[in-house]
DNA sequence: GCAAAAGTGTTACAAGTACACCCATGG
DNA sequence: CCATGGGTGTACTTGTAACACTTTTGC
């Protein structure tokens, strides 16, 4: 035993990774809740997450547990952008025991991925302006990790995770629009990305068609860069 | 008991929250570590810090086990600057028991504090640049708090929470260059800080005098902006 | 042709960089 | 009077903001 240690004098910490697990759909900023079955909090919506068990990190039992809710392989949740946000350890955040919660945020590429089977526990992409009265301290985990995220678009290459492998710029572009809730200018917009080494690069082959109307656009896969130098300022004044 | 959660099954998880703690000491950059009296590691040197207790956040027992360790009064210590740093989860990293530590990074003014009795274990302001092998993964703690002290310099307006209350201009810059370990330009410096509203604001009085050579300066206290719009970045390519 | 989306050019302004230079003080 | 640190001025370069304009597609 650690020195200091008593178990006994101790009641149990339980630990649990919890997920805000991001995406963009059709333009709107989407969050992954599951609904609750049990009290506290029956029939809530929640972040997803689970008690990191005993030889696992958090960060592997987030990965395991995003896996399960979501159904995707194991190869597919590796290859997703994870950030440990912070944790959230206030004695009363549990009202059955004490629980400590270590937060991580994740981003999904917005494909048409249905939610597979997992737990028996719904779970759905909600649009996080409409995301309300979550379970817990969730709404308070979900919003930093909403402002961690946009913050985190200005000065590293994280976009490119929002979106598939191969992309247009004005996708990626709609990516900052979409969290940023802004409008940037195309032009300017292009020429930062394409002056910052390794944050996209060009994928030969025939253009884009997507079936809207207007000229194809190139496509473009991630860089290699992870940092962007110099950042790529979200605009202060005039949000949209 | 929260569904899916069987104590019987979790062997005990106990949560500790160590500390990063730095101070600029004649323009060197410094951190407070502990010797360790037991097994194992006996004899290394580790991060201050100590078990969560049952009623209390990880936050409340980082402040009190600063608080304990510097012989700081809890009002001194309430005012210093703190911050979440993440949380480090890997199952091996304390080979008595499962131990999850939530660290943190705190400053404080280079002030000649003693320190006062608190444990019994020694405790000093070591040179960061002469820290080696300490204890569990704190080395790798320590890294990632120096890194992340150093990147908010650039956008907030952390450094005057190394500084006493009153400062100079020359003050403040020598910590971001101790803490960025390079050379900044004065003039430039000394524009940047006073064009950037609530960063400093100075104090009226007579100039500093503090014994050395040259035009005596004025003296500043820490304004009330938190982050630095645009950011004091670092210069890149040339180290020091 | 017209709307829509991609892509190029240009201009005006703000910010950062690198200096040269003067000021006040102690020895 | 000179070394030392504080403080001002300024030219140069880089980055950003705003906007006009051309190109290629679907309808």
């Amino acid at each position: 035993m650690p020195d200091g240690y008593d178990p006994a004098a101790f009641e149990p910490f339980a630990v649990t990774a919890d997920l805000a697990v991001f995406t963009v759909r059709e333009g709107t900023l989407h969050v992954l809740l599951v609904e609750r079955g049990e009290e506290p909090y029956a029939g809530s919506w929640a972040l997803p997450g689970g008690f990191v068990r005993p030889r696992e990190s958090a960060e592997e039992a987030a990965r395991r547990e995003l896996a399960e809710e979501t159904g995707l392989d194991a190869d597919a949740v590796d290859a997703l952008h994870f950030e440990q946000l912070r944790t959230y350890s206030a004695p009363d955040r549990d009202p059955r025991m004490r629980v400590v919660s270590v937060a991580f945020a994740a981003l999904l590429p917005g494909l048409p991925e249905p939610l597979g089977g997992g737990d028996a526990a719904r779970a759905a992409y909600v649009p996080y302006g409409a995301v309300r009265d979550l379970a817990f301290d969730h709404g308070r985990i979900l919003a930093d990790a909403h402002r961690r995220i946009g913050d985190k678009l200005e000065y590293s290459c994280l976009a490119t995770s929002f979106c598939p492998p191969e992309f247009t710029l004005g996708e990626l572009q709609g990516v900052y629009e979409t969290v940023w809730d802004t409008v940037l200018d195309r032009p300017n917009f292009r020429r930062k990305v394409l002056a910052t080494d390794g944050f996209v690069e060009q994928v030969d082959g025939p253009p884009r068609r997507d079936g809207g109307r207007g000229k194809p656009a190139a496509r473009y896969r991630a860089g290699s860069a992870v940092a962007l130098h110099p950042p790529l300022l979200r605009p202060e004044g005039r949000p949209a």
